[in-house]
RNA sequence: CGGGGCGUAGCUCAGCUUGGUAGAGCGCUGCGUUCGGGACGCAGAGGUCACAGGUUCAAAUCCUGCCGCCCCGACCA
């Protein structure tokens, strides 16, 4: 068949599962798109494209979201929309344009994006007199306005959220990890006090971690930023890490205690209740669609994409295997599809016309989750045959005849079974690729080899993670609180905190 | 932005060394036979060889420039 032209050369990483050995007369190993396990990065870009998600857009580090991919995005959007409004927040839009002059404000924060910012400089056909930055973020903008909405400790908190696409000029550009232009949310909020903002912090970073690992499966750490990896302007920045099949680690979601900075600097000022004028307490919040990249690589095989129920635009697809001119199986699959879709399953029949080892293909590679075949063999018995994405041809319970009247119930169950599988699958992924180390050599060769997320205690020097940096091209992702006395394995200096170092995306 | 690689049909690529006016497989269109893991027959369509200059009687092929993509670094969601 078509196991001649795909390249099977390479050791394959130990990340990835063997999945390609396959015997006998039908292998289900997609032409379109190469293993796994070799190179993650070819498979990844495949997938991306061979799946419809993306398409490059016609400038540079620029991606077109065609709908199956904005059907994820979708899928993600809602998760998080719904989490935000649930906490309070509300949903506003702020201009994409920033004057220079505003953005230069706060210091920290200008330096920090000045490499990556596009600017404005022409209207029509008139120069500019002050050049416009395209939002790299939106603290400025937002902290300029909260700045005239805000004058009494009454008018406090603010909670607003904001769906938009934002610009940075990155060096190197690829699908949802780093494209010049992405989709993300940011979230801004402004508090009378420090631990109020805090908290916001902290309730923010959980609905990412809920986020995340319910509905995308995909498992992460939270914890604190280093301060080399502290967003450009805050205090405190937290993240959500999740860890990739080749070891690298992928940074997925972030929260910001911006503290009184940019209060300070755009003049977030109010009476308190003892008429005393104090700065308010920002934050922000962002997930972008990069997490789409996390579950794409987290969850797929060599077969293609395996996306979790939760997040599939597409929860069961309908294959009516049709034989000898009859139309008895498509008349069936008609049916059995209306009925799916008023049970709310989000169902698609597929009546191209194609045969049926074409259309299974090409919805694994798609990642549909379920795939509910119909025949003159199932209709005799009363029957569909479910068959679900995310275990192995032939494995054990991956193949079902379901009666057709439990179709709809059973067809939920077995999403919310697959749903925790794939979350299972991935957190022991996750485990057994966090590895707690306590010698140096041990902790610098294993950073080195991407082997995953690598648990230390650490000193929380700048010296030493720029040390550790420069010999492994690894840093920490985030850090946790330390129980007990230790000494930083890098470098042997008192350690302050419990961290996880990898090389990240 | 440095180092390396690559741009030829929708996709994967051959042709380039040694210039002579473009090919394969898959996909696509039509008809027919098929249809429980990527079918087969017949008939077709499809490429200013990334782009711009240059050399030459003649350039996919040689030279220069440029744009884009991929990999490795540096920089970042």
């Amino acid at each position: 068949m078509s196991a001649e032209n795909v390249v099977r050369e390479g050791a394959g990483s130990a990340f990835c599962e063997p999945e390609r050995v396959m015997t006998g007369d039908e292998a289900p190993i997609p032409k379109e798109v190469p293993p796994k396990s070799p190179d993650l990065s070819a498979w990844y870009n495949a997938i991306c494209y061979k799946a419809e998600l993306v398409s490059l857009a016609p400038v540079r580090g620029c991606i077109v979201l065609r709908p199956y991919g904005y059907g994820l995005w979708e899928r993600l959007q809602s998760a998080l929309d719904q989490r935000f409004k649930e906490t309070g927040h509300e949903n506003a839009y702020f201009p994409l344009l920033i004057p220079e002059s505003l953005l230069t404000r706060e210091a920290e924060h200008v330096e920090g994006f000045a490499p990556e910012v596009a600017w404005v400089t022409q209207g029509g056909n008139e120069p500019l007199t002050e050049r416009l930055a395209i939002r790299p973020t939106s603290e400025v903008i937002v902290g300029t306005m909260y700045a005239q909405w805000v004058q009494s400790y009454r008018d406090l908190p603010i909670l607003i959220n904001q769906w938009v696409n934002v610009v940075r000029w990155e060096k190197r550009t690829r699908p949802f990890l780093r494209t010049l232009e992405f989709l993300w949310q940011e979230g801004h909020t402004a508090h009378a006090t420090e631990s109020e903002a805090n908290e916001e912090v902290q309730r923010m970073l959980d609905v990412y971690v809920d986020v995340a690992e319910n509905i995308a499966a995909v498992p992460v750490y939270k914890g604190e930023k280093s301060a080399s990896e502290r967003f450009a302007g805050a205090n405190h920045t937290f993240s959500i890490e999740a860890l990739m099949p080749d070891g690298r680690a992928l940074q997925a979601g972030t929260s910001h205690a911006l503290g009184q900075n940019f209060a300070k600097a755009y003049d977030i000022k109010f009476a308190d209740e003892n008429q005393a004028v104090q700065y308010a307490w920002t934050t922000s919040w962002g997930m972008s669609w990069r997490m789409l990249g996390a579950l794409i690589m987290v969850h797929g095989d060599d077969r293609g994409l395996r996306i979790p129920p939760k997040m599939a635009p597409i929860e069961a697809v309908i294959v009516p295997i049709v034989k000898g001119g009859s139309d008895e199986a498509t008349v069936a699959a008609r049916e059995l599809y209306a009925t799916l879709k008023k049970a709310g399953l989000r169902v698609k029949l597929d009546e191209r016309d194609l045969r049926p080892g074409n259309k299974f293909a090409d919805w694994e590679m798609r990642g549909v989750p379920l795939r509910i075949e119909l025949g003159a063999n199932d209709i005799a018995q009363g029957v569909a045959t479910v068959v679900r994405r995310d275990k192995l041809k032939g494995e054990e319970g991956a193949k079902s005849a379901v009666p057709l009247a439990e179709l709809s119930s059973r067809c939920s169950e077995l999403l919310i079974a697959i749903q925790a599988n794939m979350f299972a699958q991935a957190r022991t992924f996750l485990h057994s690729h966090t590895i707690e180390v306590s010698d140096r050599a041990e902790f610098y060769k294993l950073v080195r080899e991407r082997a995953g997320m690598i648990d230390i205690p650490w000193c929380e020097r700048g010296e030493c993670e720029a040390h550790v940096k420069a010999e492994t091209s690894a840093t920490s992702r985030n850090l946790r609180p330390l129980d007990g006395a230790a000494v930083c394995v890098a470098c042997g200096e008192p350690a302050r905190v419990r961290a996880y170092f990898a090389q990240a995306y």
